[in-house]
DNA sequence: GCTTGTACTGAACAAATGTTCATATACTTT
DNA sequence: AAAGTATATGAACATTTGTTCAGTACAAGC
């Protein structure tokens, strides 16, 4: 048999991209065939290649439009004027973020070592890029004396590991919301930095 | 052409192990053949079968190894008596045990949904032996209110990944020495549990 | 109602996978 | 020197891999 209904390219390549990232998510992007993708979309392997060109810019678009709906969801947000306030943004905005799309966080993670080196430093560098956002936070209140930590580098990526590790345990619908996770993680964070 | 040597089954074994850490800790167990392990031992695949009966519970090995190594580490580090010493010195036990093997490390993070079911169970189960652990000085500090955190579960998570994500950026012979490293994020963490 | 183009099938491809096993070599013991 | 054992080889196996492509079914435009 052939397809069984009429046009569907518009649709199909979310749903190759969606399934991709539910598989990579569960088993591992080397894990996982072109075989087990088609399947979950529902089509032969041979028509995933009207989407993508190879399985390795599957991997990268997922990671590349990962990191970009990230910077500009981050970028839209509104800032405060004072340092504290920018850093108490940006930790629920981490959070917040991180837990509406644990799958793509994890890949993110988790599937760098297989991305071909020069997809790897355009993934590395977006990356760099929001890190960056934080250790400005950090050094905006150092200069205004509102926290203090030893390295400000060293501590943006101590937050982020700290951030980013919630989606280990975190489930919805468990004994905390998310308010309760972001104002937990805040007060914490807070301290950390040596903020009043 | 046979083999070249005599007998080599006490030195064969763990030359297998360290390249199936060494392959695993870069490429990801599913994207390593035993073949790869072979060649990186010297020796074609089929010899590895002498010593595992399978891929997996190459995997399995290295794991509990590494698992087993870290609790009994651990717990033979001399504890002292007051709650905040004892954390400061968990502290500084994680992070020198984990950047002392950053392979191990590695794959203990990532390779965890490669195991088997029952195997996953015993490696989760040690991992929360360790956990718990933090969670009890914690606690303990709590108790004499020596810190204060808004959730001893969630702050021993916290924490966790804080420390842990050391391995992804530090490297030997950097800007910073092990004790520079230990100092600052213990620093950190003081200040994140609130105590004096 | 015919044509055209898009979206898919299904078979085929060479290469690689984990694992097994008969065979050969070298070392140890006698 | 012979026998026995441990340790490796190298070929074979059935599957599975990513990818290509000639053919087919459908929808839209005329």
């Amino acid at each position: 048999m052939a397809r069984t209904a009429g046009s569907h390219s518009d649709i199909t390549g979310p749903r190759i991209r969606a399934a991709a990232l539910k598989l990579f998510a569960k088993h591992g992007y080397a894990a996982v065939s072109m075989r087990q993708i088609a399947r979950e979309v529902g089509v032969q392997a041979g028509a995933l290649y009207n989407y993508i060109p190879d399985k390795q810019a599957l991997l990268f678009t997922l990671l590349e439009g990962h990191m970009e709906d990230l910077l500009e969801a981050w970028e839209a947000e509104p800032l405060p004027a004072d340092p504290l306030s920018r850093l108490e943004a940006f930790v629920r905005f981490h959070i917040r973020f991180n837990l509406a799309r644990p799958e793509a966080i994890f890949i993110s993670y988790m599937e760098l070592r297989n991305l071909d080196p020069e997809n790897f430093a355009i993934i590395e560098r977006l990356r760099r890029r929001y890190e960056g956002a934080l250790e400005t936070i950090l050094s905006d209140g150092q200069a205004e004396g509102v926290l203090s930590v030893p390295d400000t580098r060293l501590a943006s990526y101590a937050l982020i590991a700290m951030l980013t590790g919630v989606n280990t345990w975190y489930r919805a619908g468990g004994r905390l919301s998310l308010e309760d996770v972001e104002r937990i993680y805040w007060d914490m964070v807070r301290k950390s930095v040596g903020a009043v």
